[in-house]
DNA sequence: CCTTGAAGCCTAGTAATCCGAGGCATAGTA
DNA sequence: TACTATGCCTCGGATTACTAGGCTTCAAGG
């Protein structure tokens, strides 16, 4: 999976992850490798400053648990998160779409310089 | 359109625009915004650094031509270009489909703090 | 004649992002 | 005792898209 794809991406992500309840960091990313049935396996160094991010950003707030004798910091999002999450879904769709809109249009068969079709006196060598 | 959510992309984008045959920068351009309908309108200043990354690493090549008293670059897919292409495709649709089961499997309706589900000892004021 | 705009190309620097590597602590288990 | 899983954190590197600027030619309008 290339890392640059996920850019921009991954607070929609994690937003949609807590859209179903609050939840700390470590769970956030097995629930988001399960979820995706592997695709994102996401790092802490990736999880956690994108949580802060988005703290600091007023989307999600945030509090100390403890569980087992374990501290956790536990993720919700706030109104202005719930508000973000929409907006980013629509954004995303209409992303997905232009994305589908370009990439249907290509021919399935690849265009090969050596063909018919001439470019002019260009030679494809590659 | 967050910048952002480009990233990783654009290279499949450019390689799908030139797989119906080759065309020059500014064409290129066009094409792409006409395409997805305007999602895509995309400076100079991101295509035609794209289009030398994607030169240099063998995935286009260029040749340059005279059309009505105008100099351009024409840029065509190569071998690796067309096979670098399917392999885009492919990582592509399956990025989408991971996000679109995180994002499915997300609650439509917005989880609200103040609701019966107690995270425990939290308090979610915003 | 001159200016404006579209067609075309280019580059240097900026900002934003994800991630690798490393560090720290506790609980359970071999 | 050592190792693994859980759980948190931060710094720096690498990559990327874009802003801003610059260059040329052609056609049209004033």
């Amino acid at each position: 999976m290339d890392r640059e794809r996920l850019k921009g991406n991954l607070d929609l992500l994690l937003l949609s992850v807590l859209s179903a309840g609050p939840a700390h960091g470590y769970a956030i990313i097995t629930s988001l490798r399960d979820r995706s049935e592997g695709t994102f396996d996401l790092p802490e160094g990736t999880i956690y400053p994108a949580l802060h991010r988005l703290e600091d950003s007023g989307l999600l707030a945030s509090s100390w648990a403890q569980a087992e004798g374990r501290r956790r910091r536990v993720y919700g999002l706030t109104d202005k998160g719930v508000a973000e999450l929409a907006a980013e879904h629509t954004q995303w769709r209409k992303f997905a779409t232009g994305m589908q809109a370009v990439l249907g249009w290509s021919a399935q068969v690849a265009w090969h310089p050596a063909g018919g079709r001439d470019p002019g006196t260009l030679g494809w060598s590659a």
